[in-house]
DNA sequence: TAATGCCCCACATATTTTTGTGGGCAGGTC
DNA sequence: GACCTGCCCACAAAAATATGTGGGGCATTA
């Protein structure tokens, strides 16, 4: 049985949740309460739940707010964030702060079980839709108006890497002067003035 | 009906799921191949695919290296990567180079039609296990070692806005040289030796 | 009291970076 | 041929950075 916890503030959809998860033979119910603050005060008498499902929206402290305390209070506990949002920065914030399922609330039911199993076995969950934005994090950004040739590349990859001049020369085999002569190149293309910014924009942009 | 073309070069495996996909009502089998290669061969001369299911060891190029030739090929279709692979490299490179979709070979095939159908409606499509892999990448890395100090922080902030020690210092309401003494501690923090190398460390590392 | 850590500042010097000028070569295009 | 682009190199000088030394103040802790 997997104890499964619920915090929402929609009297509705918490009741036909919890009725869902209390009729179903593979979950059990180990709390529920419409904010972050009831959860956390009863918190001290539950059983220890294994997945939490936590709305994000909710009066007092917001889902994501929650997070770092649910894990503080219950370190093994996996935790599904269960929302409308589905913007970006906050799934963002989501993943960043500890939880490791996140599912939309137009999910049906027997969905939202497969995502409780799911994180309970050590994977994550996520509507689809989301999964999408999840992976866009990784698509390269566009490129620069202007392109940097390959020599240029290997410069900035040598500045990335925090190596001098001298260092970048000896290692492209070529002269500290010619470092300098591509260096200059590269700052005009890409509006910058310094050395710190050509990492900065490199390792921001995906170059 | 949902235009589908698997890569494959274990042929029985392709034997299987391409016989799947023919007694699918909602999919069609367009294409199907050996080696990334045979499928580009065959490419002028087939409908053009929704879906590409492409495995990733191949005889010649990898299921990796094809991405690129699919997209060109083929600019609207959605590619899932179908795989023995599991390793952050190789989902990360994936993504980066334009799939959508990453599922483990021990997908029954209704989840591998269901990936193939999420794909097909803009979303993204994982094995669960996989995707626990991808949320990983946002979690903060451990912090060093030594902490830095709130003034340290402000100062390394400066550095990955690409100001100057003189900017900083401006910006702080403090001299040049105190700028210069925060510096020094961070190296020592830090262990790096030059200004770049903690703009890439702080950028890589969430500090 | 002393010790420690954080913050602040000055001065000095060596090294590195930034920017400008000048020169050359090779390959490709018109 | 002339022009463009990319790559290579040198020299010069100003600015920025890195590193060392010395000094001070304040708060906390033993």
């Amino acid at each position: 049985m997997v104890k499964v916890a619920y915090v929402e503030d929609d009297p509705y959809l918490r009741d036909f949740i919890t009725e869902c998860i209390q009729h179903d033979k593979e979950l059990e119910l180990v709390g529920s309460a419409g904010s972050v603050e009831e959860f956390l005060e009863q918190a001290p008498i539950l059983k220890k739940p294994d997945v939490i499902l936590q709305d994000i929206s909710l009066p007092g402290m917001t889902g994501l707010e929650a997070i770092s305390h649910l894990k503080n209070m219950f370190p093994a506990a996996e935790i599904i964030m269960f929302t409308i949002h589905d913007d970006s920065e906050r799934i963002f914030k989501a993943f960043c702060a500890g939880a490791n399922g996140y599912l939309l609330k137009n999910t049906s039911f027997p969905k939202i079980k497969e995502g409780i199993l799911q994180v309970y076995r050590g994977e994550a969950a996520m509507t689809p839709s989301i999964a999408r934005k999840v992976i866009a994090y990784f698509k390269p950004e566009k490129k620069p108006k202007e392109e940097l040739t390959p020599r240029e590349l290997q410069i900035v990859q040598g500045m990335v890497d925090g190596l001098s001049y001298k260092m970048i020369a000896d290692k492209l085999m070529m002269s500290v002067n010619t470092v300098c002569y591509h260096v200059k190149n590269i700052y005009t293309k890409l509006q910058v003035n310094s050395k710190s910014e050509v990492v900065a924009k490199s390792l921001k942009g995906s170059l």
